[in-house]
DNA sequence: GGACACTTGTGAACCCGTGCACAAAGTTGC
DNA sequence: GCAACTTTGTGCACGGGTTCACAAGTGTCC
């Protein structure tokens, strides 16, 4: 389930605020849910809550933990190491989830040797070893877009069972593979189409208008 | 609708390989979606094929980007310029899709001044001028958790009325105004909880077992 | 010009997630 | 121990999105 993340992340802030039990009213509220789309989500996993009292924070983020699979540490693999591959690496949000960045894979040999985030980068070539010598299973994707196809279907080759692509493009992986997709430009598109409907563009600029704005005030 | 974006991708492809027209089943394969689902997709924008042929590519792709708000230029705020900021600000595929960053801005007043992807960073004290100068409707949040509601509650307080947040925080909007969430770490543990249960854990790891494999091959 | 092959556009069934509402269960107070 | 209150867990109905299947329209070939 989706949001099980989610309700992890409201019941580790009640827990670092000392409340050690919530009502699925409450705790709904904090992840911006419905009261009875959380109760039902949570008796999926199991009658872990006390009716008349609620949920036992502690107990329940352990639950939910055991579940989404955050007792155990996942290998990550990062390919691409451009911007997006440098931010992703450097991103603290990971190791505190369990997720390790085990490895750095870029395809430009001047990026080889570098060090990002207290790793050195490797070149592609070394993909597949570095895949089966660290347990890998989980691998990132940040590449062009032309590049994408080619370096998921290595990953899925050499062992890699789920890929969290973030290069523009639509690939496909066998059945068993797990790919989820987030698209930068695509969520900004969307936003965009909403905003033309919303003032009828009245906030939407010519290139030209847009650069002049720019030039004013940047300089 | 969310998946104009990623119609106008794969239209773009094939205009790029030559093809004049395409049928449903065709673009749909290239889009990874049902040909159904996408026929009644674009008929929503209208009747834009023709029966026995298919849909005129440059056409199509013309009419899906006046849809989606292409054909003008948005102004964009990225605010909080850690890792994530730095890669945004330096992503290009937001410039090709209309989106102009119009500023930079964080909080840290060491940062102001930097200049990033060709931008003076801005402190955040002059957010609200800087929307209303350059005539910006759309925020980017990649702030810290902590700061993210601040932010977003001047954000619209200044005019924005979209927001892309990508701190991993509930944050809340009044009505009128779009929020879409991005939250790297839910993506990666919706995709450890599947693996959790395909293979049995077998590729799971134990911080210890990780840290052992990560000094046998980089140490 | 007519038969045939192809493709769109859409009515209708279907499926799944959501939210309401309530019974079951537990707690508190007396 | 009993009544009143609180909260969970779930049956049920609703609605939006997806898919099937087919009629209607278009081009092609002879």
């Amino acid at each position: 389930m989706a949001r099980l993340p989610l309700y992890l992340r409201a019941l580790t802030g009640l827990a670092e605020r000392g409340v050690a039990t919530v009502s699925s009213e409450e705790l709904a509220a904090s992840a911006g849910v419905n009261s009875a789309k959380l109760r039902k989500d949570l008796s999926y996993l199991g009658s872990y809550g006390t009716r008349g009292v609620g949920y036992e924070v502690d107990f329940l983020r352990h639950q939910i933990s055991r579940e989404i699979g955050l007792t155990q540490d996942w290998s990550v693999v990062i390919v691409g190491i451009g911007n997006l591959g440098h931010a992703l690496a450097n991103y603290g949000g990971f190791a505190s989830r369990g997720f390790r960045i085990a490895a750095l894979v870029d395809a430009d040999p001047k990026r080889a040797g570098e060090e990002v985030a207290g790793l050195q980068v490797r070149h592609a070539d070394e993909l597949e070893d570095l895949i089966q010598q660290l347990r890998i299973s989980i691998g990132v994707v940040a590449t062009p877009a032309r590049a994408a196809q080619t370096v998921c279907d290595r990953l899925v080759a050499a062992g890699v069972t789920s890929i969290l692509n973030f290069a523009p493009a639509i690939v496909q992986v066998r059945d068993g593979v797990d790919l989820r997709k987030v698209d930068l430009s695509t969520e900004l598109q969307i936003l965009a189409y909403h905003e033309q409907r919303k003032n009828g563009a009245a906030l939407a600029l010519t290139a030209e208008q847009a650069a002049e704005l720019a030039e004013a005030v940047n300089g």
